[in-house]
DNA sequence: TATTAATTATTGCATATACAAATATTGTAC
DNA sequence: GTACAATATTTGTATATGCAATAATTAATA
């Protein structure tokens, strides 16, 4: 492997663009978030957990972990998280015992409203550096990939 | 927040899909990779040490932890992973006392060499799926926002 | 109905991530 | 030349990630 191509190689892959700008936007996210007390992971959980609901019902753990695809073990343990800081209720499934659904409470709510302000700024000011139509375009390119990504 | 929008935005976040995404690439990679015995973070991080050096010189973490835009306390605990898996060696800077360089071992190649062709196959195989433009689309796009994040 | 297969969630283990603080060294200013 | 500021790396603590294995329950099948 000569060294001159190998930078040429990494920058080319998908992968590591992907995870180096992750991190990247992850770090700004979640200082700008950091008033609301909750980080940018935490707070598409609560989204994801809200946005599931339909009446009454609460989503279970597999929806979530399905819409957000990540793995049941990480979900378990992202949520526990939550459950401690007391955002979030889990809830045995009635029908199916090895089913558990989950509920956002009063603080989880409160946090919530807390963090949506913070989190359109961030959405607002990204935008704008990088222009309306690249940063709709990157959205999505990333959710055609996603979807390719499931399929695999 | 009403459930219905809920989704709608988490789904407008460029943080909350590039997370997503990221997760699920990341996977893929690192299933394929999995008979070189390192994982595509692993893989970033040789090609990157290969790629900064000259000539003789051989470079500090500090610039290591720079191209990849990983926090330098990341990067320690991540080159301690390939160092006991033999694949680097960190040397201290004989100018500098508290500066440290980091070379690839014989073995660290050998594992290189190993990886190389399996990365090329999956670029190959998402670049077919996603079609050639889109994937070297997102690629610029990730590196536009990723130069942009660096600014903040 | 009894046995087996599939589903769901959690735990063990390892790696990844980063902020804060600690440590050690180098550079600067007085 | 000493005191102070800046730089470089590591460690403490907490969260994030996922594979493999486990446990518990439900579904399917013989």
């Amino acid at each position: 492997m000569s060294e001159s191509s190998s930078l040429a190689l990494v920058d080319s892959c998908m992968c590591t663009n992907l995870r180096k700008t992750s991190r990247l936007i992850t770090r700004l996210y979640d200082v700008r978030l950091k008033p609301s007390g909750i980080n940018i992971n935490q707070l598409a959980l609560l989204l994801t957990i809200d946005g599931l609901r339909h009446g009454d019902a609460i989503p279970s753990l597999t929806e979530v972990g399905e819409a957000m695809a990540m793995d049941s073990s990480t979900l378990s343990r992202n949520l526990r998280v939550l459950e401690n800081q007391g955002f979030i209720v889990l809830i045995p499934d009635t029908d199916n015992r090895t089913k558990k659904t989950v509920a956002i409470t009063e603080e989880g709510n409160i946090a919530l409203q807390q963090a949506f302000p913070l989190w359109m700024d961030i959405q607002q000011e990204v935008q704008e550096k990088m222009g309306k139509e690249s940063f709709q375009e990157l959205i999505d390119l990333l959710q055609k990939l996603e979807t390719i990504l499931r399929k695999f």
